[in-house]
Formats: C-alpha cells, structure tokens, sequence
DNA sequence: TGATGCATTTTTGTATACACTCGGTATCCA
DNA sequence: TGGATACCGAGTGTATACAAAAATGCATCA
C-alpha cells in the first residue's frame, strides 16, 4: 500500500487566528521532522520561518508545550523533546486507563439515548467498511475517521465534563490518539482482521455500557488500547514504516 | 478548630517573573472569589489590579485556562467557571484512577529503591505525627503536607514521565487534590480516624507496590480516594465549613 | 413598537521596541 | 600561563502602540 500523502507543505489554515496558525504549522514541522529534536527553539527564527511576529509564536509554543511535542527548558525557550518507545506505549496505556474510566462511568450512570445511537450508527458505518475483505486507501481513511469518532463519542457518554476534557486533552499527546499505528498495517494479511477484533470491542464495550456492566465496559476499553501496543510494536520493528511521521519521532534507545 | 488563615493578601511572589506572579495573584483572587463567577474577565481591568502589562497576563490567563481554573470563552476572552459537586468528585474519581494507574505501574515495574525509601521514611513521619490522639492546626498542616509529598512519590513511582506529568496535572485540577478537603474535619472526632484509615491504605499501598502486587496497588489507590469522596460530601453538608474557599467555588445545582 | 443598520466603544489579536538575563569570549592582571 | 573580570551578543520577558473584530447603544424606518 502506498502510504497516504501527508506532504500537504505550507497549508495556510485560513480563517485561524495568526496564533492557530502558527500552531497548526509548528505541529506539522515537529512531525515531520523538520525541527531538530533535541535542539533549543529560538522564536526569532520561527518569525523568520512563519512570517508572523513573536507574540503569536509565543501562544502557539506555549500551547504545543501542553500538548506534549515541545518541552519547555529551564532557563525559558522551549525544545523538541525525544521520545522512547515506551513514551509511546504508555501514553496509550494513559488513553486506554482513561478510556476504560469513561466507559464505566457510562455504564454506571447511564448516559443519553441519542449518544448510544449517534455510537450505533457509526459502528454501523464501520462494519459497511469493513464488509469488502481488502480495504483500498480511501476506505482506510474513512476506516480511521470513524474510529476517531466512536472514540470520540465514548469520551461523551460519560457526560462528565473533566473527563471528557482530560480524555480529549490526552488523546492528543503524541503517540495516544486510537488511530496512531493502525497506519502501520494498512493492508498486510493481518490487517484486517486486526480491524475486525477492534470492531467487535466496539460492539461489545458499547452492549456493556448499555447493560450498565461497568467493570466489563472498563475492562474491554483498557483491552482495546492493546491492539494500539501491538501496533506499534509492529510499526516500530517493520523496516518500510520507520519513514512514517509518528514513527520517526521516536528514538530506539534513550 | 479555627481554620487556617488563607489571607494572605497581596503577597508578591517575589523571586518569581511578572508572569507567574500574575498567575498565583489571579489563582488566589479566584479561590477567594475576588472575580465573579461566571462573568467575563477582560485583560485591561487585570492590567489595573495586578498593575502588569496585558503580556504577562495572558500567559496567566492561558495557564490558569489549562489548570482549569478559568474557560475560555468562544470568542476570545476567559470567564471563572462555575463548579458543581459532581464536577469536584469527578476530579477526584479521576485522579484516583491515574493515582491507581500509578501504583499498577511501579508495582508491575518495580521502582528504585531509594523512591520506595523516601516513600517509606514519609509515612513514618505520618506515623509519628497520628500518634497523637489529637492534631493540633501545626500538626495537621505537617500532615497535609506529608500526604502531598506521599502522593507526589506515587507520581515518582511510575519511572514515566508520562503518566507523572499527567498525574500531576490533573491533582492542580480544581478540588482534585489529595488533601483538598481533608481539611474540613480537621479536628471532628472521626477526624483522626479517617486519617488513620488513609494512612493504613498508604502503608497498603507501598507494601503491594513491594510485592509487585499490581493489581491490588491499583485498587487500594482507587478506594483511597473515596475517602476525599466522603470528606467532599461532608464537606457541602457541614454549615461551619461554607466559607471554605474551596467549598465556596461549588455551587449547588446548576 | 419593534427591528434593523450604523456608529461608537470596548476588547482581544498582533507587531515591535526596549529591558534584562545568561553564556561565551576575549582581555587583562598576577 | 592560569584565572578572573568585563564586555558583547543572543534570546527571552515585558510594555505598549496599533489593528481588527465584536459588542453595545442609538437612531431611524417600517
């Protein structure tokens, strides 16, 4: 499978602010590498690179910094930091811990009718996707979107606005989100069958939580966050996927 | 007991950048109800009261945002958010989930000898300071403090630094800290039995995490933070303990 | 009387100049 | 030659002026 092209150079994110913008911008050059990890960020440099003054620049860092792809130093300035393997892994192991909360407090206090059928209708979606036995790269992206948002609709079942923000706020860490390695397999002979046993957790976490079975839900969510391990652990160790963006943040060995 | 004296007026947070101390001004002001709730906070009128430029402020307002103290508004701007019980025991339920994720992790891991060592020597220092069959406020200060410092070692534990920020994030959270509401039985009579309780789930604790015991680690932090439950909801049911600056943020019913 | 459009004002977003701190380097003195 | 000090530059912290957008109020018209 060809990977999906994620060379979009230089969007311009119109309708943002300059400081959304510049975000947007940085966070799509820390991913791709075009910052070397490790190395102080000057922010006159980045008016140079941007074209926007330093005040936006200065948001935009400060908000990268809180989404965990800049560190910020000791003495002011901010860095790319380096990330482990294991960063990644237990930042899934955060998202699925979380998950796993969301999902039985779901249970347990009920949660609204209409959310259950917003969940419903898209693991409807998935499974149409899933029904053709080899995925083309269209329906993979649209495989992806959807996952995302049965992930996202789970975070609103809780109907608990903490949660619901601090799961928001994790899925965003790097190397967290649900579909961060799926990528990794798009269509190996494993593929999708890797799909078909997370659907099934989708169903099944979504009849737990119907049922009020607040340990299982929990336990199906944590389960799940599982196969996002072994996808990276597959990612990490395929050779024709060290060029992907989120596998190239990561460093073998600190 | 009288309460402790939270007045301190004005302190200046010497040492600190305009930024920062803009920020623990503006924290204060909230936790006293010096702003509104609810109302929108303009920069300029900031500018007047804290007699900084609107620069530094809004890096305290964007700080202040993300500890969750302040929402931002839809366009631009921040306003002091109104709380409910339920959102203050979700913070707490959340940060006993993390705090359990935690203990699983150092327990499954193993940690360093020397973190188990602190942890150690800070709940003999609890013993010591429960032997008494009555705290007086001197004492119970010590105690929060030692409990803080014993939930901080937790965070050590994991050896992630993932899980660590996380964790430490969300005990800044709004009523979501390990002592936050300790302090309304101070001296009750159940008062010293309660800490007696949480100081044996501690002992628990670090004796599972020893024992790489996981799974049981996990649990005992997750009930130990029940206990915050129950000080919260005695907390809003006791009529001496409305002025409570913690207290005073929650409103009954939205 | 109600609604709509415009002007005014308030508030946030952005750019930039200045201040201050921290490293590094070169120079001077012993 | 070694060490200490002074200077210099790079970079962040802060203040402020200006631009743009939104809210408010007023007046006018249907």
């Amino acid at each position: 499978m060809t990977l999906p092209d994620l060379s979009k150079l230089s969007p311009d994110h119109p309708g943002h602010s300059q400081a959304v913008r510049a975000q947007l911008r940085l966070r799509e050059m820390i991913l791709a590498g075009e910052l070397p990890a490790g190395a102080r960020i000057a922010e006159l440099t980045l008016v140079d690179k941007l074209g926007v003054s330093r005040t936006p620049i200065r948001t935009a860092l400060m908000k990268l910094e809180q989404e965990g792809l800049l560190e910020s130093l000791a003495n002011g300035g901010y860095a790319v930091p380096t990330f482990t393997e294991r960063d990644a892994s237990d930042a899934i192991e955060l998202r699925g811990t979380l998950e796993g909360l969301a999902a039985r407090m779901a249970a347990e206090r009920g949660c609204s009718t209409v959310v259950l059928n917003d969940a419903r209708a898209c693991l409807d979606r998935i499974d149409q996707l899933l029904a053709q036995d080899s995925l083309n790269d269209e329906a993979f992206s649209a495989y992806v979107a959807e996952n995302e948002q049965f992930h996202a609709l789970l975070a609103e079942m809780t109907d608990s606005e903490v949660v619901r923000r601090e799961l928001d706020r994790v899925i965003g860490l790097p190397f967290a989100s649900p579909s961060g390695f799926v990528i990794a397999q798009a269509n190996s002979p494993q593929a999708r069958d890797m799909l078909i046993i997370a659907q099934d957790q989708h169903r099944q976490v979504l009849s737990a939580i119907e049922n009020r079975e607040g340990g299982r839900a929990e336990a199906i969510m944590r389960e799940h966050s599982r196969l996002a391990q072994r996808n990276l652990s597959q990612a990490m160790r395929s050779p024709d996927l060290q060029g992907l963006s989120t596998v190239r943040l990561i460093r073998r060995k600190r």
